[in-house]
DNA sequence: CTGAAAGCGCTTACAG
DNA sequence: CTGAAAGCGCTTACAG
């Protein structure tokens, strides 16, 4: 009996089984992967008997050496403690896994040089694609972008070039946030986004904006307020001091993330404005703890669990030499519970 | 000039390398290796002057085969859209790769059938070792934990003998939340529960009730609240209707989980009753959203950011051959922000 | 100081 | 119907 105290670390092999059956390691290989008609039923059957006595279970690694593919696809997330993107992780890992790939996992904390060291050791991994979550800008992308490497970029398009994106319609987005609050005779709507630049941002903003004006409110008559750092939490409620006094606030504002809202909404509590009555807010992302914790919150809701299979057809037809591509996502507006 | 067109998948491999410098594969090897001060200076020159120009990394997949190390461990967690796990599954990642190793995420929707599907893919890939976020019993875990592979099991034990663990002394995480009930003059405290059996349950509700009667509150004064399904929301949700009219409802409630709270409050909610004036609820997690949107909550708070050290330290002793081990973690009481 | 060779586990054209 | 051989990319004892 082989030593099998480590199962997978073990020295069950091909060459293990074929031992056992008395036959040839290839005529072992073609049995295991179905090849079945070409050998005799007794060989078959001794086989199979031999994969089970011995327990073997085929090495990928070896597999994937011989086959030139590692089935390995590299996701490259700025944030899982973001409930966003661990949504779109595990949707994604459910579509690759039924595609029969594996998903490894890096969370780059939103930091260019981490993202570049990732995406070098997910080379060496050899892995067949690259899910970029929320990408920023660094040299090594630009790099793997410029190379071809297949990528799908999520939420956040790629800064270089075109390249298959799967994620909502930003400017659509924003302006359905407009129209929501527009539609309530607010006439001095406010936005409230992060101060640093990302296209996310810029498009939902410019998305509310442009529609706000199109419904004939004058530019400044729009209240913007910004807050910086990167939790869109802390965002949020620096954003709304902007607001200061409590009759400063607007009747309604839009945010450029549930997050964000959460933030301007405990400002909101300390400083005794009742939301929504005082301020209506609609934010987005349609957050599933909406209905639970912040009833009082209007939201465009995205299909952040849809991501995960438009992710892996994007990826599937660029191994398959298709051009890049874009999946927008649709939409729709989950108003608040309470009023 | 190779064909480069796809970073990782093309063909530059320590042959390339070697050809280019015009010495032998072995020589590269060694060197790439950082095994210097075997080769002379102008060879070590040639060789990198040779890997920059081909632009070479090494395949890892090579490597793992020769050494028979795969510098892989697979995550297997019952559901990433649970915030809880998904803060575990980050901070893992990170103690990994720090460590040297890359994570493969599975997400088992908490289905024993696919976690020993995935057990068995894993095996295939020749993970290293396996983290078993809140596992359930299986056939296949069952053998793998018989074989002695290398697991560490988290927030939830395993079912079959002694393994490693990391997770909080849930015993005394339910007693801490009795204390604070008690000490607020709480005399007939509610306890609000998943129906569906499991470790982690039964230790905090256990904790709970036998610090309850140890300070003196008769057994059948403690009410009891279950509700079924998954969703710790809709747990809560559906157990708190067993406190149907709104002058039933207990003074003070201890929920086995944060989310559990949150079910149990929005029922609090739409029947009228003001928590935490009439009813101080008690969670356990102390997650980061509750000083944003759950304020009335106050949280027996487990330090999920620094799961993921004591995972890997705990697998690391394992691949030293050391026996299982567990690491309690410590929690604190998180009180409400507002009364 | 450097290279030829064996071998990790696998698949596949080719020969018989 | 079956097997010997080559080779995927790598490392390492061994020989020179």
């Amino acid at each position: 009996m082989t030593d099998e105290s480590r199962p997978g670390v073990g020295p069950v092999s091909l060459a293990t089984v074929a031992a056992q059956a008395g036959v040839s390691i290839a005529t072992v290989s073609r049995i295991v992967n179905g090849e079945t008609r070409r050998a005799s039923a007794e060989t078959v059957e001794r086989v199979r008997q031999a994969i089970k006595a011995v327990g073997y279970h085929p090495n990928q690694l070896g597999r994937a050496l011989r086959n030139r593919e590692s089935r390995l696809v590299a996701m490259l997330a700025a944030n899982l403690d973001n409930p966003v993107m661990a949504t779109i992780a595990a949707s994604t890992e459910a579509a690759l896994r039924q595609a029969g790939y594996v998903m490894i996992l890096c969370d780059t904390h939103d930091r260019p040089d981490l993202q570049d060291d990732y995406l070098n050791a997910m080379r060496s991994q050899v892995v067949q694609g690259y899910v970029m979550v929320a990408s920023q800008p660094s040299p090594g992308l630009r790099d793997f972008v410029e190379r071809g490497a297949p990528m799908v970029f999520v939420s956040r398009r790629s800064p270089f070039g075109e390249c298959s994106f799967v994620g909502p319609d930003n400017i659509a987005a924003g302006s359905a946030a407009a129209d929501y609050l527009l539609d309530r005779s607010i006439e001095e709507p406010a936005v409230v986004y992060p101060s640093r630049e990302s296209s996310t941002t810029r498009e939902r903003v410019k998305g509310f904006c442009d529609r706000v004006i199109a419904r004939g409110i004058p530019a400044d008559r729009i209240r913007r307020a910004d807050g910086p750092g990167i939790s869109h939490l802390e965002i949020g409620y620096a954003a709304a001091q902007h607001f200061s006094a409590p009759h400063a606030w607007p009747r309604g504002a839009m945010c450029i993330s549930d997050q964000v809202a959460y933030g301007v909404h405990r400002l909101a509590r300390e400083s005794g404005v009742q939301i929504p009555h005082d301020c209506e807010i609609v934010g987005i992302d349609g957050s599933p703890l909406n209905a639970w914790l912040a009833p009082w919150l209007t939201s465009v809701e995205i299909p952040h669990p849809e991501f995960g299979p438009s992710i892996v057809e994007l990826l599937v037809s660029l191994w398959g030499g298709e051009p890049p591509r874009e999946h927008l996502m649709p939409h729709r507006l989950a108003a608040a519970l309470e009023r």
